[in-house]
DNA sequence: CGGACAAGCTGA
DNA sequence: CAGCTTGTCCGG
């Protein structure tokens, strides 16, 4: 028995009582005496030869049904691949309230099998994209990838069960009504668990669902496959298609990963199915490069495009304008109005940043109450250290403040979303973060306001990260036949992931990003972790008898660079964890 | 994780 | 040296 018990990934032997004997098997949730307490666990082997000399205690009860034996072995991979415990992942796999037994297997609701209705997919791709085990679909942003996972499922036999996994809750619940009016038998998880275990029917769910019962596996797709949703934020930080994957190979069955930008992991893991280049551009919007470089910095993030867009928003049927802006608060860089001194932490030395206060008026860049850091979180009055004065040049502003100045510069109320906040999202004109292309429908145009910031951002997937953005924008305009466009305002006008997108080919990203990864080690031609916690230091000090590469920073967190997985997770594997806390990130999300 | 127990500290 | 804190070990 494996406890469910943060701190302890080791199994224990119990004793199986004879009257439990019918309900107990791999996978079964069981709750058993540890070191005087009672604690919930999984049995993850059966009839094993326990070690001499150790009394077995009995399981004190069954508390119901577990993940099947398929899963408890994918588990125990996880572990290893991303370097946790095994219950962690257990506990993903287990249903979400006890489960004791399970509903009538699943069965077609009428309706038959499915033909026919491929939507605006070529015949060719679906045949293409089922030939194989391992698929990569690039699908352009705006087509719809139904009728692809449809294709994908059809060929299992009855009672045979399919997996599909999306990003969100909202995309798996339209998913799962989609194919119950197409006559198939469907659990939407986290909630059907045991309709899921019982068969026989199409499995629908988000990152979790990877882990969901599906007897008989037969396949697997993966929608929107570079979506970061399908990666867990926390330790262990798993990837739902990279397990779903793993979990079809062991298998046997074909995984299919939907995308219109994939990752180059996934280009990297399977075969690469493209549709016609006709059909490709119809599926990403018309992108309009607006070319800041002659601009004069002192018009901020406002284009004299952007402002007669902005100035037209409402005035068509559709013409709703987004404005995206990855940064939140009001103002995140400051320069005194008087001095020109920079706020500056007088603890830390990282940037003050003025508190996002909504209720406030629009009005010039005026006190707030306090300024606050946001590397250590030391306030102070939001006066300048230097002369004293309480009036500021916002340097680098965030989307409150730019919701008041395009109010004054388009005349009419501004919306505003961010992943906290959500206000007059039905306004003409909506300002916010990457959050408002998930919340708002409807629109006409997109405008990105610095993309340099996201073309820019030290991270290694920076470009990739980019490029989703545009595709998803394009999802949220129609693409080309949605007679919408995005506009992107930038420095860098000729950049990769600008092309990629301008002439709908994420193949010209890609081509140069693994070339330029390769050069600098990055995945996918490297595996990567990231180490910190009060006891990495000496948790990495042990890594140093292995052929793997670690690069301290300084700042208690350490970068571990591998050839490979392989090599990678081996060697975290085999250092041991000194007592205290530790977070390993494999393939960490933010590096 | 959390209980058990040992080693270390304090005040009388 | 009792009474308490802090640290280390280990679980079937």
């Amino acid at each position: 028995m494996l406890p469910d018990v943060a701190g302890i990934d080791r199994p224990f032997d119990y004793v199986v009582p004879s009257e439990l004997d019918d309900r107990v098997g791999v996978g079964t949730r069981v709750r058993i005496s540890l070191h005087g307490r009672r604690v919930g666990g999984w049995v993850v082997a059966d009839r094993v030869t326990p070690p001499e000399g150790v009394a077995l205690r009995p399981i004190a009860r069954v508390s119901g049904l577990g993940p099947g034996p398929d899963v408890v072995e994918l588990a125990g991979w996880a572990a290893w691949r991303w370097a946790g415990r095994t219950g962690a992942f257990l506990a993903t796999a287990s249903p979400p309230r006890a489960v004791h037994d399970l509903p009538a297997r699943g069965r077609r609701a009428g309706g038959g099998p499915v033909s026919g209705n491929r939507g605006d997919l070529e015949e060719g791709v679906v045949a293409e994209a089922l030939a194989q085990a391992r698929t990569v679909v690039r699908l352009p942003p705006a087509s719809d990838p139904f009728p692809l996972v449809e294709a994908a499922i059809a060929g299992s036999a009855d009672g045979a069960a399919a997996l599909v996994i999306v990003p969100s809750q909202e995309w798996a619940a339209r998913t799962a009504d989609r194919l119950r009016r197409r006559g198939r038998p469907v659990a939407l998880l986290p909630d059907a668990w045991a309709d899921a275990a019982a068969g026989g029917c199409v499995v629908v769910g988000t990152r979790s669902a990877a882990w969901a019962p599906a007897p008989d596996l037969s396949a697997v797709v993966v929608l929107d496959a570079h979506d970061e949703a399908h990666g867990e934020e926390r330790a262990p930080t798993w990837n739902a298609w990279v397990a779903a994957a793993e979990r079809a190979e062991r298998r046997g069955a074909p995984c299919l990963l939907v995308s219109p930008c994939p990752v180059l992991e996934a280009l990297a893991w399977g075969r690469l199915v493209t549709v016609s280049r006709r059909a490709e551009r119809q599926g990403w919007a018309p992108l309009e490069v607006v070319d800041r470089r002659k601009e004069d910095p002192r018009s901020g993030l406002f284009s004299e495009r952007l402002v007669a867009v902005a100035r037209g928003a409402g005035t068509g049927a559709a013409d709703r304008v987004v404005c995206v802006l990855n940064r939140t608060g009001r103002g995140r860089l400051l320069a005194c109005g008087a001095c020109g001194e920079l706020a500056r932490c007088e603890r830390c030395e990282g940037p003050l940043a003025q508190t996002d206060s909504p209720g406030r008026p629009p009005g010039p860049a005026v006190a707030t109450d306090v300024l606050r850091c946001r590397r250590c979180g030391e306030e102070r009055p939001d006066v300048c250290a230097a002369c004293g004065a309480r009036r500021w040049r916002v340097l680098r502003p965030g989307v409150a403040r730019v919701r008041e100045e395009l109010e004054a510069l388009a005349g009419k109320p501004v919306g505003e979303v961010s992943s906290q906040t959500a206000e007059g999202t039905d306004a003409p004109l909506v300002v916010g973060t990457e959050a408002v292309l998930h919340r708002v429908r409807a629109v006409g145009t997109v405008v990105f306001l610095d993309f340099d910031q996201e073309l820019l951002a030290p991270r290694y997937r920076a470009a990739e990260q980019a490029l989703a953005l545009l595709a998803r924008a394009s999802r949220v305009v129609g693409g080309r036949t949605g007679r919408g466009r995005i506009l992107v305002q930038t420095r860098l006008p000729g950049n990769e992931v600008i092309d990629a997108a301008l002439h709908a080919d994420p193949g010209r990203l890609a081509a140069a990003d693994a070339e330029r990864r390769s050069a600098l080690g990055f995945p996918p031609a490297t595996a990567l972790a990231l180490v910190s916690g009060p006891s990495a230091g000496a948790y990495v000090a042990g890594l140093e008898a292995h052929p793997v590469e670690v690069l301290g920073a300084g700042d208690g967190r350490w970068l571990v660079r591998a050839p490979d997985h392989r090599v990678l997770c081996d060697a975290l594997a085999a250092v041991p964890r000194s007592p205290g806390r530790l977070r390993v990130e494999v393939d960490p999300p933010r590096a």
